[in-house]
DNA sequence: TCAGCTTCTCAAAGCGCTTTGGCACTCCTT
DNA sequence: AAGGAGTGCCAAAGCGCTTTGAGAAGCTGA
C-alpha cells in the first residue's frame, strides 16, 4: 500500500514533485525566536535522526515515513531551518541563481531605466521557481572576460542579456561557453540559434509611420535611440519602409539617435522645430524622450496634437504611466514587465533542459492613440 | 632573504596585501580558446603541483616560491581558470554577495525607479571589492520571513535596505539576525544605532520653502511620495517647520502624498488649481512627478517661472537630467548614485569588521535656481 | 658533522549539503 | 518456512575550495 505522497511511483529516486506537492522550503512562515543559523547536522542531532533522513523529508524524497516527515518538518520550521545555499549549491552542482548583465552605457554612466521594470517582471518568476537573482553591471565597452568570469565561477545556473547591439558577439561566447542565456532583444548580425524575447519593433514604427502618414504629415522626424543597438536599428528600418512604401525619401536631417534621456528629447526637437522647413511630426523612441520633445514643442508655444504630432514607443514602466485614461501619447506600447516575465519562463525551462532547442517570443506592440496625434496642419 | 613579495613579514599565515600587491583575479585578460570551467584539482595536475600550493599561489600567500607562483599564474591565465564560488565560499564562510532588498509597491507593481541608479553606484563599490550583488524584490507588505531566509540561507554577507518606513521594524530584526546591513534613508522610529546614508530631506525641503517665501508665495502645494515612507515624513517636517517659522499654517487641502508618478503629479496638480484659492507653487518631491505637475500646469495655459512655480527634489536619474545648463527645475538635488556608492563603502568595512559601530551620512542637497521659480504672482 | 632555521610543498580535514549504496526490518507470496 | 519485495533509515562519499599541521630539502653557524 502507498502513501498519497508517493504519487504511485515505486521507489523512485526523485524527488516527488507530481500534483499538488509544493516544496517545502517555499514560503513557511517564521518562528518566534530569532536563534540564528542552524545546519542540517544540529537538526538532525535535535531529532535524532541522520542528516541524510532530514534532507530527504525537507526535500519531498519518497523513502521517509510519512510521520517522520511531518516530525521533521515541524521542526525546520520552528528553527526556521533554511539549507545553506553554498553547500546545497556545491552538493548540487548548480546555484539557483540568474544572471543579469546589464551594460551600463561608459560615456554617460548612463543606465537604462528601462531593465528596473523588466528585472520586477522576471524577479517573480525567478522566486517563484525558487531561484535568485544576480546583477552584474558592465560597461558596454567591456571585454568579453566579463561573461567567462561568470561562466568559469559556475556563479548562475543561466543569464540573460540585455541590450544586444546589432553585431552582437556575446552571444557566440555564451553558446561556447554552453551557459543556458535568453537575450532581451535581438541581434540581427548574429545567424546561429538563440532564445530571445523582443518587441516587434520594426512593425510596431512602421505603423506609427503609417499613422502620420495617414494624418497628412510628411515631415517626420525620428528620435530614435542609439543606433548600435539592436532595437533602434530596427525601428529606423520600420521608420524607412514605410516612408518608402509610399514613395518618400527620409530625410537625414530630421533622423537623429542618442542615448533616451530626456534632454536628448528637448535638445533634438528644438534643432529640429527652428529648421527652415520643420517636422509636423515626431517620432520618438522613448516616453522620456518625448517628454523632453513636448517640453520643446511647449517652449515654441505650439499645441501638441494641432501643430505638431508625436508618438512615442511606451514600455508601460511603472512610475512614467502615460496618461490614465486617454494616454498622453499616442504610443506604441508594450510592457517591458511582461516581457521580463517571459525572458525569465524561457530560461528556467532552457535550464531544466538546455538541450531543448531555442524558443522566442515576438511581442507586437499596441497602436493606441492619444491626445498627441492629430491631422497636419494645413499650409505647408 | 626575502622576496619582494614577503612585504617584510616573517611567514605570517595571511595572504600578502601590502602595498601594490593586487590580488591575482581581479582583470586578467581572457586565454584564447573557451575551454570549459577548470578546477583547482584539475589545474594543479596540470601543473605537477598539488591544489595546495596552486591555491595558495593565486591567492597571495607568501609560503609560494617565486617562480612557483609566477608558473601557477601564467597557467591560470591560460585556462582562465576561476575558483568555483560557491566551493570558496562554503570554505571560507563567506559568500563575497551583497543583497539588495528592494520593497516592490503592492498596490500599483510599482518599482522605485531611484533603485536602478543608486544600484549602479553601489554596484561599482562592489565589482572592486571582488563582491557581487543580488536583488530580492518583496512586496512592500512582506514579513519579516524575507530577511529570516536571507539570513539563514547565509547567501550574503550584507545587505543594503531600500525605503525605509518611519516604524521600521525590520531594523531590529536584522539587528538580531546578526547580518551586517545598511539603510539607505532612515526610520525615525527606530531607536538602535544602524549604518545609513540618507539626503537631509528635511533641511532640504526646508530650504525650498523659505526660498518660496521669500518669492513672496503664501499659497504652496506640497506635492510629497507616499507618507508611509521615511522620507516624505521628514520633507513634510522641512515645509511644515519653515512655514511655521514665518507663522503660516499649512493648507491640509494643499498637501498630498502618494507614489511618485508622473500621472500623480499631473492629477494632483489639476485638481489644487482648480481650488478656489489655487496656490502659486508647488513643492514636489520628484523630478518625474514635477514633470506631471508642469503638464497640469501648461494644460490651464499657465506659464510655469511666471504664474506658477514649482520646486521639485532632484535625484539625479542618469536618464531624466534635469536640464543642461539652465535646469529645467529649480531643485533640491542630490545624486542618488553617489548614495549608493557610499552605502556600498559602508557597508563592505562593516562586512570587514563587523564590530564596529555603527557609521552613517548625512547628504546635503544643493538648492539649485532653474527655470521654474519666480516671484509671486501679483493680486492674490 | 649535526642541530636548528628557513623555505617550499603537500596530505588531509573540513565547510554543509545531496546522493549513492546498503542494511535491517516488515509484509507478502508460495 | 523460505524467499522476495517493499519500506524506512543511515554511513559515507563527494561537490571544489581553503587552511591546518607537518614534512622534506637546503642552508647556516658552532
Amino acid at each position: 500500500m502507498h502513501h498519497g505522497l508517493l504519487c504511485g511511483h515505486r521507489r523512485p529516486k526523485q524527488p516527488l514533485t507530481c500534483g499538488e506537492f509544493t516544496r517545502y522550503y517555499t514560503g513557511f512562515e517564521s518562528a518566534l525566536g530569532a536563534a540564528l543559523a542552524m545546519n542540517l547536522k544540529q537538526l538532525a542531532e535535535t531529532l535524532g535522526l541522520s542528516p541524510t533522513t532530514v534532507s530527504r523529508a525537507l526535500n519531498g524524497y519518497p523513502e521517509v515515513a510519512a510521520e517522520t516527515r511531518k516530525r521533521v518538518e515541524a521542526a525546520a520550521r520552528q528553527h526556521d531551518y533554511r539549507p545553506n545555499i553554498r553547500a546545497r549549491g556545491l552538493a548540487m552542482g548548480r546555484s539557483q541563481m540568474i544572471g543579469h548583465v546589464i551594460p551600463v552605457s561608459t560615456r554617460h554612466e548612463m543606465m537604462n531605466p528601462v531593465f528596473s521594470d523588466f528585472i520586477a517582471g522576471a524577479g517573480d518568476a525567478y522566486a517563484r521557481a525558487g531561484y535568485d537573482m544576480t546583477l552584474s553591471l558592465v560597461p558596454d565597452d567591456a571585454e568579453a572576460s566579463t561573461y567567462r568570469t561568470l561562466a568559469n565561477k559556475q556563479s548562475v545556473d543561466g543569464i540573460v542579456i540585455h541590450g544586444p547591439r546589432s553585431d552582437e558577439h556575446r552571444i557566440k561566447l555564451l553558446h561556447e561557453l554552453k551557459l543556458p542565456f535568453v537575450v532581451h532583444g535581438r541581434a540581427s548580425a548574429e545567424e546561429s540559434a538563440y532564445s530571445w524575447v523582443d518587441v516587434n519593433n520594426r512593425r510596431a514604427f512602421a505603423r506609427a509611420t503609417q499613422l502620420l502618414l495617414d494624418l497628412g504629415h510628411r515631415r517626420i522626424a525620428l528620435v530614435n535611440g542609439l543606433e548600435v543597438m539592436d532595437f533602434a536599428i530596427r525601428r529606423r528600418q520600420g521608420f524607412e519602409t514605410a516612408l518608402a512604401d509610399r514613395g518618400l525619401a527620409p530625410d537625414p536631417a530630421l533622423m537623429h539617435s542618442d542615448e533616451m534621456t530626456e534632454h536628448y528629447g528637448h535638445d533634438i526637437a528644438r534643432k529640429v522645430l527652428s529648421l527652415d522647413k520643420p517636422p509636423t511630426a515626431f517620432l520618438v523612441s522613448s516616453l522620456i524622450s518625448a517628454i523632453g520633445v513636448r517640453r520643446a514643442v511647449e517652449e515654441r508655444g505650439l499645441k501638441l496634437g494641432r501643430d505638431v504630432s508625436i508618438i512615442t514607443h511606451d514600455d508601460e514602466l511603472s512610475y512614467l504611466g502615460n496618461g490614465k485614461d486617454v494616454p498622453i501619447f499616442t504610443a506604441t506600447r508594450s510592457s517591458v514587465r511582461e516581457a521580463g516575465r517571459i525572458a525569465a519562463d524561457l530560461l528556467l525551462d532552457l535550464i531544466a533542459d538546455p538541450d531543448r532547442t531555442p524558443r522566442h517570443r515576438l511581442l507586437e506592440a499596441e497602436l493606441t492613440i492619444g491626445g498627441s496625434t492629430g491631422p497636419a496642419p494645413q499650409g505647408h
